[in-house]
DNA sequence: CCGTATCCGTATTGATACTG
DNA sequence: CAGTATCAATACGGATACGG
């Protein structure tokens, strides 16, 4: 399913840097789970998120907009509405990588808390 | 498996978010791959990701060690030795969700490039 | 409500030079 | 070789105020 083409990693490396990437931004995971169930309004992202500004917001729904993970939509009304929604690619990173993060910490927080307790005392 | 207990997903949010600091540094996911075979020396890990600065590399190291993902062993000869190699905690987050960053960009890195290159030019 | 613009504090990266 | 110290550049997250 994977194979390790390159003798010393590089190759590897880079297309887990360019995956890691998607995920290195504070807030871009986070929004993909929010938005995992209905779409939502951008107000309503803001508050399920909830401290973060509306610079930052909008840098992270550009940034997902522009890899193709969240689309968006505006609806010509009085208040203004738009909506974000999750792309099947953004929904398949948010089944896979993500969560296998969550399912990876769910199963290790243990030894994870042990660990840096034994390396602080250490 | 993993029991979504939230309703509105913020304890999951927590969660993931704990996880993904450990992937967040640019160098950490990278040495953690670049240990995967045999440990390492220090200089080795340097060499295997290409141009970083002794200080980054000693940061990265720091906290990899201090999260408990990698060991430290001193060898106390002539020329210093150092040994770094991986934890079996350290290993169990490359075989999972390292691993599942990089199978997911392998299998979607098309699609990836294709909705980056529509959303730019929309 | 949606989104942008401006300003700021901090964190991260990195180059360089130096010590054990 | 291993690791630290110092300094510079910049990217990031955020608060605030303003415009569509």
């Amino acid at each position: 399913m994977d194979e390790d083409r390159s003798p010393d990693g590089l190759i590897v490396d880079c297309q887990l840097r360019a995956g890691l990437e998607l995920l290195a931004h504070t807030w871009d995971p986070l929004v993909i789970v929010a938005l995992r169930g209905e779409p939502l309004r951008r107000r309503a992202v803001k508050d399920a998120l909830g401290g973060v500004s509306d610079k930052v917001l909008t840098e992270a729904l550009h940034r997902l907009l522009a890899n193709g993970l969240v689309t968006r939509r505006s609806f010509a009304e009085a208040p203004p509405r738009v909506e974000y929604a999750l792309t099947p690619l953004g929904r398949s990173l948010l089944d896979g990588p993500l969560r296998a993060v969550g399912a990876w910490l769910a199963g290790h927080a243990d030894e994870l808390l042990a660990a840096q307790d034994a390396a602080q005392a250490g």
